[in-house]
Order: C-alpha cells, then structure tokens, then sequence
DNA sequence: ATAATTATGTGACAATAATCACGACAATCT
DNA sequence: AGATTGTCGTGATTATTGTCACATAATTAT
C-alpha cells in the first residue's frame, strides 16, 4: 500500500494520538495504532526507531509521553502560527476550519486584496496584501498557505521568501521555484481526485482478471 | 526528490499539457516539461515508456495525442462525474472552484442535511442525504468527495459502498473501512500543513550544519 | 524461581522506485 | 549521401523504502 513516508506516518501517528489523549487512553502499542491508520504495527516501530522514540518492552507507549515525542520530532512542540494569502474558496474552508485549533497549527491571519480596509469580521483578520510586510515584520510567521489563483502564486512566494517566510502549502496547480533554503509543498485538489480515478479503474480490471481466471 | 508516485506524475504530466493545449503550443519535450514540474526528464520518459506512451524520435511529442494518452491511461477520457458529501466550508470550496469544469473530474451534486429540502441556488444542486439512494439510481456516479465531520465519515462510505461507489476522497482524519474493490484516497490537510514545519526544520537544520562546518 | 507470554527494536532481506548510460533513429545540415 | 545533432526509449544500476524474522526485555503465571 501507499503509506506515502515517514514524515506524513509520524503526523498521522500524532493525529491518532491526540485522538486517543482526547478519549483519555493513557496506554497504546504499535498493533493498536496500526488498527487506527491500516500502517502495519512493523512500519510503526521502525518509524519510531528511525526517530529515536522508544517504548516499553511489552508495555507498549505511554499516550501523552509518545505524543509530546512525535510532535518534538516534527517540530510541532511550539507556537506556530501560519498566515493564509488568498481568501478565497479555499482560503475561506482553511479559515474556518476548527481543528488546526486543537491541533498545533494556527492560521492566524489572511491577506487578500478584495478586502480594502483591514477587518477583522471572519474568524480570522483578513487584511489586503499591502499591509504583508508590515504584519511580518510584527509577527514572526515562518509559514504561509498559499491560496491564490494560480498566475499569482509565484510572484507572491516571491514576496513572502523576500519578507522570511521558509515553509508555503501551495495549492496552486504551478510548480513554484524557490531557493534551497525554504520548502513547499505542493497540494493539488484536482490531482487528488483525478488519481482516485485511476485506481478505481485499477480496482475494476482486477475484478476482470479475477473472473477471467475463474472462466 | 519527492515526485509522490507514478501516477501522481501522470497526473501532473496531463496538468501541465492542458496548459500548453490552452497556451495553443502544439509540440512538447520531456525536457521541457520537467522545467515546468521539476520532474528530470528521465523519469517523464521512464513513466510514459511505462505507460506504453511513445513520441516521435528527435521530435519530441505532439500535445494534443500525448494529452490524449495521458487521460486514457488514467481513465480520465469519459464522463467522470462525482457527488459531494458534505456542503460545509471543504465542501462549498470544492463546488465553487471553477478549475474543475475545465478539466476531466465534475460534481454534480452535493449532499448535506441541513439542506431541508432539494435546493439548486449554488453552483450545483445540494440534497438532503436521505436522497443518495434516490440520485445513484438515476446517476451512475461511481466517485464520491467526502467532505463530512470525522465521526460521520465512516457510514457515509458504507452507505455509499452499498449505492454503487467505489473511489471515495476522504477528507476527513480517520482511516476508513472499505472493501477491496475500493479505493479512498485519504486528503487531511491539517497533515499537509504540519509536514511543511518539518521540513521546514530540516532546512533551517541543514543551513546550521553548513554553518558550523564552516567554522 | 522458572517458564510462558507479549511487546518492542532492529538488522537482514525483498520490493519498489529513481537515476544513469547508452543505443536507436528521425530530422537537419553540408 | 553521409555526417551530425537532438531526442527518445529502455536495460542496467543504484538508492530508497518496506517487510520479515528474531533477539530482547518486561510482565505474568505456575
Ligand atoms: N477551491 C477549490 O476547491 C480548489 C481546487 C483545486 C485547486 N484550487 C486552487 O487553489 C487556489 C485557490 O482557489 P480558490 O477556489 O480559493 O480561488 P478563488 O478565486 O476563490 O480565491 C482566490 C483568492 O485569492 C485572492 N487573490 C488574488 N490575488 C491575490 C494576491 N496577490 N494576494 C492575496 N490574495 C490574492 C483573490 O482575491 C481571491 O479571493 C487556486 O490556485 C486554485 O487553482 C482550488
Ligand atoms: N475546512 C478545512 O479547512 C479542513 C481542514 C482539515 C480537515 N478538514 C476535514 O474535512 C471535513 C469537513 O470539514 P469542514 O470544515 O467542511 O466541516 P463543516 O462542519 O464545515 O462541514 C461538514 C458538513 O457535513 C455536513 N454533514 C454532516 N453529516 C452529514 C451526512 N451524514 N451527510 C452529508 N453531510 C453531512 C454538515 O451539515 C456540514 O455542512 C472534516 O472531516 C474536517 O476534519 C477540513
């Protein structure tokens, strides 16, 4: 199966954990987690092993010990506010979504240039794109989600790189050049649902084979 | 690098040929469409060789045809309608988003209780999920998005398992149950953001690694 | 105490994926 | 026509990733 790597195992790995810590299950092991996300109990270990984070022989992890360790290893043991360019579609579901506050990931403002005065109305303040470079240089953000239509996405990396953003979820559908020293990561919606397609027939021509074999 | 996997490419391989279709450029290189997806231009002709996708010696590959093969192989050269579970904040940016009806993938409806009664003001009509079963016998949808809060999702899929579907993209954060003639493609964006503050670490890290050896 | 049980942790192995090196061959040039 | 060039196509090679088998440690049972 797809597990996609070990970074994305280990944020599911805390995406189950804090799921667990919320039901108040203070004991896990490797077969249960696996149970959760369909990642073989094997993989799981190794992951932790690869990492460094260790567990009790036979008496599986403690929840909240594991957790606070998944989230030092992925850099989520600290405040991390994230600002969203583009308050679209998308900008606006991102905006008001309620679960990056209970996870360690925060949007803590918008930029967006149908806005004319700065407001403060929705969830989160939406402020026009002029007023980026002042708001950075206020708050330390070192993230951006990036949910502009696809012609301006690069010329705002651009600009964010040149302000210190170093991270950027893009959603556009363009691949974007940056400097070595700052990441991005590409998440194309149309893509996601396209390659669904391909398996499900994938899925179809198995069945065929199936039945010609039996024929 | 990280190019997710063959399919993926694909995807992204057929993406940036409706530009170019759009653009009217009528003749393509695997070279030149690595510049535009950061893919070497091996792996472009490793994967069409894959895929059986041949272009002309010396002359690289007509758009139009190439574009062509691309969507058979990924199954995207037919109607491909989906319905939308779920018409919340994910759900709206999804039905809203224009993107779509230039390419392959269409929703054609969306399901949602707080929709009382059959409604078509939005972009596409919206249903009560009483009516699911009601729809797929009149639509042959075989895909479905699911928008839907976590603790519903799970008998979302049955029912919708029992109606004839069979690629779901799940939003939502828990792993989902399916037979194996079934494929969900599992989209948690929460993940996606947190990923970036990863690798976002690594290269502040890598930076500091140079730094000391410099010193 | 000792044995049996049940997890973890990890090196060895297998499978998968990406890169490389190079041959084939059509188009263009001389 | 023959040489040259540019691009494709793919087998061989290398790197990455996942799986497996089993040694190890803690706990429980006898
Ligand atoms: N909505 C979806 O479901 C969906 C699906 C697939 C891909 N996408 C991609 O996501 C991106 C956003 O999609 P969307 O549906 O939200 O589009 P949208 O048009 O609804 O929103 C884009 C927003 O960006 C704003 N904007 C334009 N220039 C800007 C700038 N320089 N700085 C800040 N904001 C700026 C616009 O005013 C607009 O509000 C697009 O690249 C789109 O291709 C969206
Ligand atoms: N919005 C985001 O940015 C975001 C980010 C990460 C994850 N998610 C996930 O995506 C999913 C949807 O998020 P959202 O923000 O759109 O939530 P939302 O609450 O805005 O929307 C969910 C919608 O599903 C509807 N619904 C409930 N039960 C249903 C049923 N049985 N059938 C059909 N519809 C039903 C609700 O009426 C609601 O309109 C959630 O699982 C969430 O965790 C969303």
């Amino acid at each position: 199966m797809n597990y996609k790597n070990h970074v994305t195992r280990l944020s599911q790995y805390k995406s189950v954990l804090q799921r667990l810590v919320k039901s108040g299950i203070e004991k896990t092991y490797a077969e249960s987690i696996s149970k959760h996300i369909g990642i073989p109990a094997t993989q799981i270990r190794k992951d932790f092993s690869l990492f460094g984070i260790r567990g009790n022989k036979r008496g599986g992890y403690n929840v909240l010990e594991l957790l606070e360790e998944l989230k030092v290893n992925l850099g989520l043991n600290r405040d991390l506010p994230f600002i969203l360019i583009g308050y679209g579609n998308l900008g606006k579901a991102l905006a008001r979504y309620h679960g990056f506050h209970e996870g360690c990931v925060r949007i803590i403002a918008a930029f967006d240039p149908k806005v004319g005065v700065l407001s403060s109305i929705p969830p989160i303040p939406v402020y026009p794109p002029a007023s980026i470079s002042a708001f950075l240089k206020d708050n330390p953000v070192k993230h951006a989600v990036l949910a502009v239509p696809d012609d301006v996405a690069q010329s705002m990396v651009d600009e964010l790189y040149a302000e210190g953003i170093r991270g950027f979820i893009n959603f556009s559908a363009i691949a974007l050049n940056i400097p070595e020293d700052a990441y991005v990561n590409n998440v194309d919606l149309e893509l996601e649902l396209e390659t669904v397609v391909y398996y499900t027939k994938e899925a179809e021509n198995k069945e065929d084979k199936e039945v010609k074999k039996l024929v």
